[in-house]
DNA sequence: CGATTCCATGGAATCGATTCCACGACCACA
DNA sequence: TGTGGTCGTGGAATCGATTCCATGGAATCG
C-alpha cells in the first residue's frame, strides 16, 4: 500500500505541507495559485487523507456510532438505514453495530465505539447503566437512546408511547368478545419490554379481562421465544383467544408454529404484533399490528444526536403509537365449543 | 472529554509509556512488577487506548468495512449479521455502509472506508468497475466481493450458482405445464441480475418455453419494481401464467400487487421467489423459492478476506442453489378459461 | 573475579494531518 | 522614507500510541 501523504501533494504542488492542509480544509489564507495547484495535485495522485491522522489532531472524526440490538429485526433494520441515510446527508458515517441482544456483546462494541473515538453514539440499550452504557456517560460522550431507554440514565432519547397502541389492541380485542388475551412479551432488561408488559396488564386490568398470569410468556425479542411462547400458552388448560407480541420477530417465531399445528390465523387465534413490517399486510390473512413510525424515530435519532454533539441539551421525543386492525383480529370471537383444541 | 491517555497510566503505575505500551500489546519484555502496576492504573482509570493514534503508528486498524446494496433487504441483513458476528470472533469490527443501490452512494462509502484506512472490505459490488472500485484495486487494499462480482476485476468472491435454481424452477413449472413464464429481472448493471437473467433465457429456450420479451421485466432489486413488473406483466394480452422474481424484495412488491387485486397464490398464478427469506413459508399459500446459504456466503466471505489480508490469494467460491417447492408453485396449470382476468 | 550475555526500561523518533507562530513581502498612509 | 497593517507561507509543535535503539543492572560463564 504505497500511500500517498498530504507531503506527496504538497512536494507535487510546489507548497509545504502546512500550505497544502489550508487549501484541502477551505482555509481562505491561500493564494489561487495555492489553491489551483493543490487541487490539481491532489486530483492527479489521486489523494485521500488519512482519516486516523486526521482525527488523531482534531478531535473530531465525523462518524457516528449506532448500536441495534438486532440487524435481523425488520424494525431495526429499517431503523438502520434511516438513521445511515439521515446521518450521511449531514455529513457523518455511520458505524453499525450489532449487539445481538446481548449485554456483553454490547458493552463489547461500544468499548470498540469509545476507542474509535466517534462523535457520537446512537444506541438501542439493553440492561441497566452498568457497564459501558456507564463510561459512556461518564466520558461525556454525546450520546442519544433510540426506541428503548435505560433508567436513570439521564440522556436524550426517542421512543414510543406504547400504551396508547397496546390500550386501544386490548380494547379492541375486548369489543370482540375475547376475555383471555395471551400477552408474549419482550425481556424485562428493556424498557420497551418493562413498558409495554406494564401497558399490557394495567390495560387489561382495566377492561375487566382475565388478569391470568399463565397468560404472559416472557420472550427475548427474538423468533424462537415467539415459538416457544406460543406453545407455551396453547398448552393452557384454558388457552387464551387472542394473541399480542411484543415485536416482529416473536410474532414471526409464533406464526410458524400455528402454521405448523394448522391453526388459522383471525379464525382460531386472533393476533396482534408490535411493530408495522411491510410483509405483515400480505399474510393471509393480513395481520394486525400496533404501528409506530421508525422513519420518523431515525430521523429524529439523528437530529437528537447533532444538537448533543454541538453542545446543546434538547428534549427527549416520544413518539404515538397507534393500532392498525386487519384480518388477523377482526372477526367475533367463535363460542368455545367450535374452537379446535391444542 | 478528559481523555485519558498512556501517559497517565504510565505515570500512575510509575513506569515510562513505552512500558505500559509494552505491558498492553503483550510485549514479553516486561517485569511482572511493571505488569501489574499498569494492569491495576488502566483498571483505576478505565483507560482505552486510542484506536486512532494506534492505527495511525501500526498500519492496521483491526476493523473490515461491508457495503450491502440495500439492508433493507432481509438477505443482506442477514448477511450483515453474519459477517460482523464472524469478523467480531477473529477481533475485528465492522463498519457498515449501505449503498441504495445506487453507484454514488457505493462510492462515497468506498471512499470514506478507504480514508478510513479499514484493512479489508466486503462489498456486492454494483456497476462496472469504475469509479471507488478502481481505487480500491490500485491501492490494493484487500477486497472480496460478495453475493455479486464485477466484469474484468480479478478479486476473490463468494456467489452463487443461480444457474441450477433457476435451471429447475423453469424445469418444474413446464412439468406443471406452464409455457408462458414471466420474469422480473434485478438490474443488469449486477453481476447477479446479468446471471439470473441469462439463466433464465436459457433453460426457457432449453425446455422449448415461449421466448417473448415481454414476457421479461427489468426491476431495480427493490420492492416498488417488482410491483410495476406484475402490473406491467399482467397487463399483457397474453399474460404469463407463472412467475419468477429474481429477489426477496420484487417478490414482496409482485405479492402486495397481487393482494390488491385479489389475486391468487398458486393458482391464479405460480410464484417462485430468488432468495429464501424465513417467512416466505408462513406466506398463504407458502412461497416456493430458489434457496441459497446467506450463513455459508457470509462465513466465506470474511474467511477470504483474512486470508487477503495475511498476503494470500484465494481462490473464489462458487456456492450452489436449489429450488424450494411449496405451494405457490404446486397446482397443475388451469385452463385459461377458468382463469381470471386482469 | 572479569567478561559477556540477557533483559527490563526509558528516551526519542515516527505515523499523517492540523495549527500556532513567526517571517517576509507588499501596500498604504502620514 | 518610515511605520503599521494585511496576507500568504513555511517551520515546528502537537495529537496518542508504537517501536527502534541505547543504557544500566543483574545473571551466567570461563
Amino acid at each position: 500500500m504505497a500511500d500517498i501523504t498530504i507531503k506527496d501533494v504538497a512536494a507535487r504542488a510546489g507548497v509545504s505541507a502546512a500550505t497544502a492542509s489550508r487549501v484541502l480544509s477551505g482555509n481562505p489564507a491561500t493564494s489561487p495559485q495555492a489553491r489551483e495547484n493543490v487541487a490539481a495535485a491532489v486530483i492527479e495522485l489521486d489523494y485521500r487523507p488519512n482519516a486516523q491522522a486526521r482525527a488523531l489532531r482534531s478531535t473530531h472524526s465525523d462518524s457516528i456510532g449506532l448500536l441495534v440490538p438486532d440487524v435481523r429485526n425488520p424494525f431495526f433494520a429499517d431503523l438502520a438505514h434511516t438513521v445511515e441515510q439521515e446521518a450521511l446527508s449531514a455529513g457523518y458515517v455511520t458505524l453499525l453495530g450489532n449487539a445481538n441482544e446481548q449485554k456483553e456483546q454490547q458493552d463489547r462494541y461500544l468499548d470498540t465505539l469509545i476507542s474509535r473515538r466517534v462523535d457520537g453514539i446512537i444506541v438501542a440499550p439493553l440492561g441497566d447503566g452498568s457497564g459501558s452504557i456507564h463510561s459512556l456517560i461518564e466520558r461525556q460522550i454525546p450520546t442519544v437512546f433510540v426506541d428503548r431507554a435505560v433508567d436513570g440514565i439521564d440522556v436524550p432519547s426517542v421512543t414510543t408511547d406504547s400504551e396508547v397502541g397496546i390500550r386501544q389492541t386490548v380494547e379492541h380485542l375486548a369489543s370482540l368478545g375475547h376475555t383471555r388475551i395471551g400477552y408474549i412479551s419482550g425481556p424485562q432488561a428493556t424498557s420497551t419490554g418493562r413498558d409495554r408488559f406494564a401497558a399490557f396488564t394495567s390495560t387489561v386490568a382495566a377492561a375487566g379481562l382475565s388478569q391470568d398470569p399463565d397468560l404472559v410468556y416472557f420472550g427475548d425479542f427474538q423468533a424462537a421465544s415467539g415459538s416457544a411462547g406460543l406453545h407455551a400458552l396453547l398448552g393452557l388448560n384454558d388457552p387464551p383467544t387472542a394473541l399480542l407480541a411484543a415485536d416482529s420477530l416473536m410474532a414471526v417465531g409464533a406464526i410458524a408454529i400455528l402454521h405448523k399445528l394448522g391453526l388459522r390465523i383471525g379464525t382460531d387465534l386472533a393476533l396482534v404484533a408490535f411493530d408495522d413490517i411491510e410483509w405483515f399486510a400480505l399474510l393471509n390473512p393480513a395481520l394486525s399490528v400496533i404501528s409506530h413510525s421508525v422513519e420518523d424515530m431515525g430521523r429524529i435519532a439523528v437530529d437528537l444526536l447533532l444538537e448533543v454533539v454541538a453542545g446543546k441539551t434538547p428534549q427527549s421525543v416520544v413518539l404515538p403509537s397507534e393500532l392498525v386492525i386487519r384480518a388477523s383480529s377482526s372477526l367475533p370471537i367463535l363460542p368455545a365449543s367450535s374452537r379446535r383444541k391444542n
